[in-house]
DNA sequence: CTGTTAGCGCTTTCAA
DNA sequence: TTGAAAGCGCTAACAG
């Protein structure tokens, strides 16, 4: 059907190595050249990567797992990976772990076996075993957004803890004292909950065990749940930290349907910088990651590791994450805090 | 590096080919069936794709052009489509056309160059020009959610026309004649605008030009733009139709920022039962294409036509969406109208 | 049921 | 610079 290397040479009578030379980029008689051209065109020839790979041992593809296709956080990153992916040549084979290690694994071992230079993975647990087959198979691994409790990969993630932190310092120092927190025990979740715990800590508060919901996924519905019974409380919260995003979806469908405003009963801040605090009223405030450098770096390291391929150890990439104002915080007046912001 | 099946053949002293038998779910001696078995597991064995599609020139894997990774239309898709892809043994090749035309046709030649068995796309435009190297090398295409002029290609579509009519009927016998709309000239863009249309004039009712806006592409800045300007007229539209998901994100963002309240100052129908209409208040009256069944149709296709290969007449399938009620819409009083409801 | 043999389409020594 | 030949890892006749 296709035309192949062999229907060049019958067409150019040169030898196979010469065309083959041509094809790659290799020095051939100006002569010699024409000739090849031309009956690429005349064939429409293009060369069978297929048969390529075989041999190269490289397929210029690389595999890219994620928790959760549907969801706009990994859309964006895949959007930004792809694109870095195709300028270099490179092809993206993707694979849906949906939050679950077991088809994590498999996802993996998928890849491998369609034989990807690399694998880029938002990890699903921090356990390594479901790299175990790359690991075998040489094939390198750059982790996004969460590390594992293996030291082995690099990953690209942002100072969930330090965010978190300066998310709930500005709580605090808009006069809250009363703040809840929606997290999952995921890897980002913890870090951020230990980031929240750790302003509340200094700032000397307390933090009641009802202000605090966690579950062990992160999902729209524990947003959604916790919410609900947060605003059940005798002693509301008066702001509220969501640690994710598609928590953020939940708490704002809880505070929808009870008809709770924010920021006028209570205060909100977020995680990302997707499509809902663009759309929704007011605006929300969030630790915006810095989605397109996570996505650029875990390629860029990933392309470094495969094309240059020395045994480099394993870099842990951070990124600054930063708080975007919006206007779901409200300015409250506190004693304590009054004095202190008056020196 | 990796075992190959010649190491399983001096592992077992069998012969290539009934190891490969056996791989391929041939029938093997029990003993040697037990004995290949072992020798995989011990050299842990992983079949080479790259080699295996060389010489069956099938790749297992397909490819899925879309014109947005990260929008939750194609995300939604996508996570269907792979499921059911991979349940059979399929991977996916992820491109991204960004809308573009140009990137389309490079996104196709490069699937075919990667020799998927196949590919899935979501079409920039109606020109089936950037196709021709699919049907050049004999590539299946299925197109979503968008047919083309050509009649060369299956295609699962859902009836905008008709859906786009009934959600207009639906705000006419809800009382409204101030009918603005928002729609694409992109393909389901303008079949929407035609049912509405379609329904306006049935109903009887003149549609003031300056009710009708519209863009070359489709996107949150259309909706937003356009609503924005809506809203400024003399004579306000008391219902809008939005017949896209992205342009309906516009809308809500116009009408936030503004302070116009839905549907107490205006009602809204929208299209796709994505992210928004969860998390929005007051829940959106939309029109929802069945996405599982768009993208299990489109693999269904796909695949019968890789496997079975025959040339069958292409087919178009078009799947019924469903009028979604939400709160969006206000039931409002019109001397006309009840009269024609009270028989 | 099993093994031998000949490729799939390409790259890559190696000699010319 | 060029070309002949070997071979990447596997499958698919075909003969046994």
């Amino acid at each position: 059907m296709a035309a192949t290397i062999k229907d060049i040479k019958a067409e150019t009578g040169l030898g196979l190595a010469t065309i083959s030379k041509y094809l790659n980029g290799g020095n051939v008689r100006s002569e010699n050249r024409l000739k090849i051209e031309e009956a690429i065109r005349k064939l429409d020839y293009h060369p069978n990567e297929t048969a390529r790979s075989l041999v190269t041992k490289r397929t210029r593809t690389i595999g890219f797992v994620v928790n959760n296709i549907a969801s706009n956080f990994s859309g964006v990153l895949l959007q930004h990976a792809s694109a870095y992916l195709h300028d270099r040549g490179y092809g993206m084979m993707i694979c849906d772990s949906n939050s679950d290690e077991k088809q994590e694994a498999e996802s993996i071992r998928f890849c491998i076996e369609k034989q990807v230079d690399g694998i880029i993975l938002i990890p699903v647990s921090m356990e390594p075993s479901s790299l175990q087959s790359a690991e075998k198979a040489g094939v390198p691994v750059v982790l996004l957004d969460r590390e594992m409790h293996s030291d082995d990969f690099d990953c690209v993630i942002i100072d969930n803890s330090s965010a978190a932190e300066r998310a709930t310092d500005f709580l605090i120092s808009s006069g809250h004292r009363k703040i809840a927190v929606i997290y999952s025990n995921e890897y980002t979740g913890h870090e951020r909950f230990l980031g929240y715990r750790a302003a509340m800590k200094k700032a000397g508060i307390e933090i009641p065990e009802q202000y605090m919901y966690s579950a062990r996924t992160h999902s729209t519905e524990l947003g959604y749940t916790s919410m609900k019974a947060l605003l059940k409380l005798k002693d509301r919260p008066t702001a509220v930290l969501s640690t994710n995003y598609e928590v953020s979806l939940g708490v704002i469908m809880a505070l929808n349907e009870e008809g709770v405003r924010c920021p006028e009963n209570i205060s909100l801040i977020g995680f990302d910088e997707l499509i809902l605090p663009m759309v929704m009223k007011p605006k929300l405030t969030l630790v915006a990651q810095p989605m397109e450098e996570i996505a650029s770096e875990g390629v860029r390291i990933l392309l470094k590791r495969i094309e240059e391929g020395r045994k480099l150890p394993p870099q842990k990439v951070s990124l600054y994450a930063a708080l975007k104002e919006g206007e779901s915080v409200r300015r409250i007046q506190n004693r304590q805090k009054s004095r202190k912001e008056s020196k």
